[in-house]
DNA sequence: CTATAAAATGCAACCGATTGCATAATCCGT
DNA sequence: ACGGATTATGCAATCGGTTGCATTTTATAG
């Protein structure tokens, strides 16, 4: 094993002191853009690579982010997680991630692992079953930053990424609707978290802004599984009346919903239309295929990535309760059409 | 921001030297356990935190394993981290994780990111249109070591962690063969890549084993996205004598293929009886269920894990050329089965 | 051609844990 | 009670950058 290249190899070589060095490889202002050259050009050659952790242990940072997500096996996560490694890359930031698998227990051991490594930021999507940030508060005493995304909490000083549930909840809704369905029912996740509860809202003010009425029988909270998708189609075969619209907060469940329906002899969309969301693949999978609405994914791990990474930089300041809205959309295919 | 305790401030308070209370933490032989007793408890008391940047500094090492794979949004790839996660956590080890979106170019970019990062050890599955390996030789150079796993290709000093693929895909068609299908048709991926090329010469075996001719339209090489599925359809249904079996080797293509060949009047399982590959979700989204080859993903990562971390540790050599095989499943369920 | 300001570079003390070697404390048999 | 072996602990250098302050060099003005 060659011994690496250290800013004292390059200094000796150089004539210059190692704290010039270390200052030219920073761009730092005081040293003349002409000496930088040099250095820069010295470097490059001999195949000089920084020693992050001489670095981390003098300036009392890491440059790691620590990732905590229910899942990684979703479409949706992959491209967050793949929008986050894009910046934190072109920033020279490390990323740790980790998976609850949906339990709080999990997420606080995953919090405590984290800590102990010594992230200087995180990025947060909530388990399913998350009660409170009680488990963070070790870094909120050492001000280290947190960014909730997607499954947020509302909490002082820590930003929060999301759509727009409640309109995605109620376009989806307005849609079916708009395609002359009048009995619409909605399977719904756990609804303490954000994502599931404001869809319902949603889905709940466009009832009421149509003058359709609220039929609490309609209203299905499940874990969004694809044995939840089953169960919905068997309780939707059992009701007296059969609805005739059906909005799911997640395709996958939606998707396993109506290969159950059509079982039964239901038909999609014109016995039941059904509206999914988060457009996963599996969207397409299915015949027909899947209205869903469309969740920016790799846009909101950018920006979340970036908006910890400027914190962190000092460019900007994130500590003021704020939320940053991305855009969705809503993705008409045949599951809901009327023909 | 307090400070953070170090051993120095548990030294003091002990009234020991800062040697003694490293070494009490790491368990070194040459300190009393009475001792290592009096020092544990006080750093517990204290809420100390080992500090990584200094002990990596001056060990050397990183503690840090990377990790790359093709895509993360995948069941499989979930499980299989889920299992490296926890093994690397209980030996205090770091993860980091890329995707390479399966191109040769982004997995190169990542190996380059992986060696700045002074990883100990890298796993790696590869890229679907990776060439080679000589964008790993600077850790070969400096002897870092590198596991394969699912997608592995032979390498000197170099563990592959697989199924037995050849099996795997003798076994899916013998099933199909068993099942009364005499015309097997078989979609297959980048045949670059050992598991596609295994379950390829798998199936033609069972073929030759069974005397059935080998036909070569009935051969599809594509890159197994739910496109090439609805190609696969197309063609089968262009196909002058339609083929009474089908393996496919994923499930999401397989599952895709299945519902645009119900869309063109084909029966499944009584016209086509097919079967995936990878045992993912979706295969239970479909009707009829797919049946397909269990992967045993957390068992994967968990090995692939603990076997690096052992070699790192000094506990076991994996420098010698081996193989570690794992079991697979066949499962049977509807799409083949005969009525 | 000085005096003074401004720019460029160097000195040396950190950051916190590890470890080879030296030293001190304890134990043992006789 | 004593020499020698064993066990337990301490000393001090080291890993490689970073940074406040001091010093040197260069530029500018008078």
């Amino acid at each position: 094993m060659q011994k690496e290249v250290t800013i004292y190899d390059i200094a000796r070589l150089l004539q210059l002191s190692p704290a010039t060095v270390s200052r030219a490889l920073n761009d730092h202002p005081g040293i003349s853009s002409q000496t930088k050259d040099i250095i820069h050009s010295k470097a490059n050659e001999m195949g000089y690579r920084s020693n992050r952790f001489a670095s981390n242990l003098r300036r009392q940072r890491t440059n790691t982010i620590g990732v905590i997500v229910p899942r990684l096996d979703s479409y949706f996560m992959s491209t967050v997680l793949a929008g986050m490694e894009k910046v934190a890359n072109e920033a020279n930031f490390n990323l740790i991630i980790s998976q609850s698998l949906e339990s709080f227990r999990k997420e606080i051991a995953n919090a405590k692992t984290m800590f102990d490594s010594r992230v200087d930021g995180l990025l947060v999507s909530l388990a399913s079953d998350t009660e409170n940030l009680d488990h963070f508060h070790t870094f909120f005493r050492k001000n280290i930053p947190m960014i909730l995304f997607d499954r947020v909490m509302p909490q002082k000083n820590c930003t929060n990424i999301v759509i727009d549930n409640v309109r995605a909840g109620y376009d989806a809704t307005a849609h079916l609707i708009a395609q002359g369905r009048r009995r619409i029912m909605h399977v719904t996740g756990n609804l303490r978290r954000n994502v599931y509860a404001d869809r319902l809202q949603g889905y709940r003010q466009a009832l009421a802004d149509y003058g359709l009425p609220t039929d609490e029988t309609l209203l299905q909270t499940t874990d969004l599984t694809r044995q939840d998708g089953l169960d919905a189609a068997d309780y939707i075969a059992g009701l007296p009346s059969t609805p005739d619209g059906l909005f799911v907060a997640s395709d996958f469940c939606a998707v396993s919903c109506i290969g159950a329906l059509q079982q039964k002899g239901f038909a999609v969309p014109d016995d039941v239309a059904v509206v999914g969301f988060n457009n996963d693949p599996v969207s397409l999978v299915i015949q027909p295929n899947l209205t869903t609405v469309h969740y920016p994914g790799q846009e909101m791990g950018e920006i979340a990535a970036q908006s910890l990474i400027n914190h962190l930089n000092g460019l900007l300041r994130i500590n003021t309760t704020n939320t940053i809205l991305l855009n969705y959309e809503l993705i008409v295919r045949e599951s809901s059409r009327k023909r």
